[in-house]
RNA sequence: CGGGGUGUAGCGUAGCCCGGUCAUCGCGUCUGCUUUGGGAGCAGAAGGUCGCAAGUUCGAAUCUUGCCACCCCGACCA
């Protein structure tokens, strides 16, 4: 276990807020709700951001950039959608501040009050929409296929860092089409890339499904999502696909001439992940000696420590790791050949493992005498004796390794920790327990709610990718179509 | 926003109930020497508006009030 790091099992959160603070990779701010990402935690939302963002250009879209502001009119022509965010928006209402005349400091000038009071966006829907009026007017100037990287404001009661913050970043994509389908194949498609980012790059398994009524986004027709389990077994959701049918087509007026000369509404969609996947890359797959990152977003993939005494010595280390360096940094590996002579070997091996680093190489005189080196993997733990020849192309696999084996681990994790439950009873008992609880459901909002109300299990999604099977709700008893997944959720 | 808890050096803490050489200890930091294959040892040193503000008092880390932040539990949510 690392020093001052709680255990998992004693107190998961404080194991969670632990752990983010001493691997470096966030603190709380001088403001309530907002954090301070600092470089390493950063690091590794750039590879994220990188990697989602390739993928998004892959498919079309582009970035582009909407103001922070919103006119607070905006927000209320859409009725569900003022109705989902109007508890939680930062309102501007002022634009100057003077010298407080009764002493120190600065007051808000009563003179300089905003004739309309401008809200902090807690999502861009409504400046988009306001804007894509003026973009379209023909079927040709569709489909418009537009992301942002940003910063959004949710005036939350209960904050935790990364999880839910006051103010967080994110990607938002907003897309118009000419058809239903098409704008219906939209949010499928982004929501299949953002299972594979989560999967292929975050080694976090998910589920793909659609939110119930209840949890849809406000003025979104469908919302499919992933659902990611963290190791209590909570469910997280890690990411957001919203077919919104023409609601905000008709809330801001956007229409288009199709090719018979009709005026018709365009269809719309919009997805999201944020600054939140951080929280989930540290829930799904740390341990108590601290981080534990795949390979594919880890800042540092590997760490050389030369175990020496006095620069002869390592020097002579120098000379046969240099070359490897250069090697690995050719195949766009990340290494870091860490000659700092204050720090000890073993307080680095310690720092390296609290941070996450995949691979961690020690040399010493030993092994330069040998030929070999010792490769410790994060995952694991184990240490094997490699020689040096050939090291290189040993690390590429084992990154690879490391990879899919952190993915396999979270994945059996899931599969041990999704129960079938056919009974009120076993629903009651196992979600005490923990994970996630596949049930019969009714399809009724009022059982929904009173499942919450009773468990404060929510239903997590309607799995897209499940056999239809007859059966009867876990609570109601009336008949049912498919299994659902609930669970309890950050 | 409601209930409970916490805030003392960079970090973790003792002291608070019962006001008065009580600002304690560990880690870290600095200096020197010895060390270096799993968070080094010895010797010496520096470092604190006791969360912030007001009040009570001859005297406040300690009592009172307000505010701020964090944690746990509710309501709300990505």
């Amino acid at each position: 276990m690392a020093k001052g790091l709680p255990t998992r099992s004693e107190n998961y959160s404080e194991w969670y807020n632990e752990l983010v603070k001493k691997a470096d990779l966030a603190e709380n701010s001088a403001v309530r709700g907002c954090m301070i990402i600092k470089p390493y935690g950063y690091s590794i939302w750039e590879k994220m951001q990188r990697a989602l963002d390739d993928m998004f250009k892959e498919t079309g879209h582009s970035n582009a950039y909407f103001p922070l502001f919103i006119p607070k009119s905006f927000l209320s022509k859409e009725a569900s959608h003022v109705e989902g965010f109007a508890k939680e928006c930062a309102v501007v209402t002022h634009y100057r501040l003077k010298n407080d005349p009764d002493g120190k400091g600065v007051i808000v000038d009563p003179e300089a009050k905003l004739e309309e009071e401008l809200i902090v966006r807690p999502t861009s829907e409504t400046v988009i929409w306001s804007t894509y009026k003026n973009w379209v007017q023909s079927y040709r100037d569709l489909p418009i296929l537009i992301n942002q990287w940003a910063n959004v404001v949710r005036w939350e009661m209960r904050t935790r860092i990364f999880l839910r913050t006051a103010e967080f970043l994110w990607q938002e994509g907003h897309t118009a089409h000419a058809t239903q389908k098409e704008a219906e194949d939209e949010t499928r498609q982004m929501l299949e890339i953002y299972a594979q980012f989560a999967e292929e790059w975050m080694a976090l398994p998910v589920i793909k499904g659609a939110k119930t009524a209840n949890e849809r986004f406000a003025g979104a027709e469908e919302t499919l999502c992933i659902e990611a389990m963290m190791q209590d077994g909570k469910a997280l959701q890690a990411g957001t696909s919203h077919f919104l049918g023409q609601n905000f087509a008709k809330a801001f007026d956007v229409k288009f001439q199709d090719k018979a000369g009709n005026l018709e509404h365009v269809w719309g969609t919009s997805w999201g992940v944020s600054t939140r996947l951080m929280g989930a890359l540290i829930m799904a797959h740390s341990d108590d000696n601290g981080l534990v990152l795949p390979p594919k977003l880890a800042p540092i993939q590997v760490v050389i420590v030369p175990i020496f005494k006095g620069d002869e010595q390592l020097d002579a280390i120098s000379e046969k790791i240099d070359p490897l360096v250069k090697v690995l940094k050719s195949k766009k590996i990340s290494v870091k050949f860490d000659k700092d002579d204050q720090a000890r070997p073993g307080w680095k091996f310690a720092e390296y493992e609290l941070k996450g680093v995949p691979v961690r190489v020690a040399v010493g005189m030993r092994d330069l005498e040998s030929g070999t080196v010792e490769v410790a993997r994060r995952d694991t733990l184990e240490k094997s004796v490699v020689p040096i020849e050939g090291l290189d192309a040993y690390i590429e696999q084992l990154l690879e390794d490391i990879q899919t084996n952190i993915y396999k681990k979270a994945l059996d994790f899931r599969t041990e920790n999704i129960f079938k439950i056919d009974t009120w009873d076993d629903f009651l008992v196992q979600i005490e327990k923990g994970g996630f609880l596949s049930a019969h459901w009714d399809g009724t909002s009022e059982t929904e709610e009173k499942i919450k109300e009773l468990t404060k299990a929510t239903i997590r999604c309607i799995p897209l990718d499940t056999e239809e099977e007859a059966g009867s709700c876990v609570f109601s008893g009336k008949p049912s179509a498919q299994r659902v997944v609930f669970a309890r959720a950050y």
